[in-house]
DNA sequence: CTGAAAGCGCTAACAC
DNA sequence: GTGTTAGCGCTTTCAG
């Protein structure tokens, strides 16, 4: 910036201005700036500018999610790159694995970054820890999962209902022997979408069989060897809930090792990249995870902004989309 | 920072050496800064810290993918995500979307972050104007596509010679008419690939038809409607090579319109997450997306590290895992 | 409309 | 082993 400075015969100053855009330049100046900056091959350096900037602000936000690799996490990362670059943002991405020192860690690691705010898909069971951030002037958001013991934006879906629409879509195709698979219920989505299913039996005034109902599979291998089992007892189910795509993966690779996926019924939670061309189709509740990135994240640049208001709780609904798989009538 | 060697009673120094780990500290003056910052909640500023050090390192790397939120590029990101991380590095990451101007918008950008080095899947055509920031010291490695016009490490598949197997294989069940689809030739891989098709013909001294051969639809839509009529057509082929996982799955969808997927045999390039899921099984030519990732992003930390010895070109072999659709036989 | 001086939070270099 | 001084590249403040 110096060089740049001394080739076009201004100051610092004005070069910074050239490049803040201040409108107030010379236009003259301006172009002999340009001109040096072009010929230097300068950029200017963005962290350093944000040293000593107003508010400190680095236009940088972090972003935690599951797994980026999984398609959950990847299409919520792509939403929030695009947006966060429509704002002049740029995004910061770390994998959570369900691991609560992983969160703590990703977060001291950004905020060393000086990320703006941070959007979070939670693997924590408590998020006190933030608070002291909070003070600090570090903003926060909350996909896919709330806060616990701290008051801050989040954006939901509606697992329950979504969940309980799906049952209550076996039940109305004459099912009632139908088992759940879900994830461990500390996680707070697992915990929902057990809800709905026991309140769609409810709502059915049918008896729940807890027998059928299986939680915190290990792996997906114990899965598929537990659901292999199953089907093939005296107490098969007719149908089948999965709440969660990798456990919906792991309930058709067993149906197909088994070779009854037209036997036997099955509704996923989550979308899944290839439903539609499996035979039978595979019958899904889907999140809007557009509207859930667009929410969280424009909310959370809201608060960069400044915006001090109460702590909103977004909620966007699941659809079911019936292709088959869910459409199947027990024998 | 101030305020914690102030309330540590040490010196600012001390306090950065004991952020930085300096052996050389006094175990007394070191616990006190520690509790000092615990108490003030301080969390070191990494990207002022990278102002003064050194080399201006950041610990910061750039990577321009495809599209974020298709598998391929995510499965990447998340290799390069943990990589990273291991070496104590950052990731910023970018979608280009085939877009030449993006691929230099974000170069910009990422430069103006001041990354360390940037590793490219790239959709640019040229790549000389990235010898003028080679020249300021950032480190550049591409990833699938080779750079044109410069010299750089590179990380490639074996494209053609995975596609020539799949023909093969494909031709070793008898099949002769055997369609191509393939991305626009000015596409690095999807050129590679289409010669490979051609080569494995030619081995087996059968004529091309090049009616057979269908490159740069411009949607999956249009796409679909192509080879649904190719399909319906006295000159429908018996087998199909799709050369992409997009056009893959275009392919797939086409297949079940007509309820000929057991009737034509189809081999596609690239992973798709629910191949075995499919029946038949879904014949692909894999990628070794760990290895290429690994291999990338550690010739790049070795670049930013100092090697520098001539540019490396590295080659990982795909994988022919036949699944059923390709060993379907021509009627 | 422009420039000089000070300082953002940190580390290099050099004393002590 | 520890502290002081200068300065990284930039923006702020304030004087011209």
């Amino acid at each position: 910036m110096r060089e740049v400075a001394a080739l076009s015969g201004t100051s610092l100053k004005t070069v910074s201005r050239v490049f803040n855009s201040v409108p107030t330049v010379d236009p003259v100046l301006k172009d002999q700036v340009l001109k040096a900056a072009k010929r230097l091959n300068y950029i200017p350096n963005m962290t350093a500018g944000s040293l000593r900037r107003a508010n400190g602000k680095t236009n940088t936000i972090g972003i935690l999610l599951e797994d980026t690799a999984n398609p959950f996490s990847s299409a919520l990362y792509r939403i929030y790159e695009d947006i966060a670059a429509e704002h002049g943002y740029i995004v910061l991405a770390g994998s959570l694995d369900e691991d609560q020192n992983r969160e703590h860690e990703l977060v001291n690691l950004f905020i060393s970054r000086r990320v703006d705010g941070l959007l979070i898909a939670p693997s924590g069971k408590d998020h006190a820890y933030l608070k002291r951030e909070v003070r600090n002037g570090v903003h926060f958001g909350f996909v896919d999962r709330p806060p616990i013991n701290l008051s801050a934006d989040v954006v939901l879906s509606t697992n329950r209902e979504g969940s309980q629409e799906a049952v209550e879509h076996l039940i109305s195709f004459g099912h009632k022997r139908i088992a759940y698979l879900g994830d461990n219920p500390g996680i707070y989505t697992a915990q929902e979408r057990c809800e709905g299913y026991v309140a769609a039996f409810k709502k059915a005034k049918i008896t729940v069989d807890p027998t059928l109902i299986f939680k915190g599979f290990e792996s997906e291998d114990q899965a598929i060897t537990s659901l292999r089992n199953l089907m093939r007892s005296e107490k098969a189910p007719t149908a089948i809930f999965a709440s969660q795509n990798l456990l919906t993966m792991a309930v058709l690779r067993a149906l197909h090792a088994e070779g009854l996926e037209h036997k036997i019924a099955v509704v996923g939670f989550d979308d899944l990249p290839a439903a539609e061309l499996l035979s039978p189709g595979l019958t899904l509740v889907k999140q809007n995870l557009a509207e859930i990135g667009r929410l969280s994240i424009q909310t959370l640049l809201g608060r960069i902004d400044g915006d001090s208001s109460k702590s909103l709780t977004q909620v966007v609904p699941t659809t079911l989309v019936p292709m088959g798989s869910g459409e199947i009538r027990p024998k």
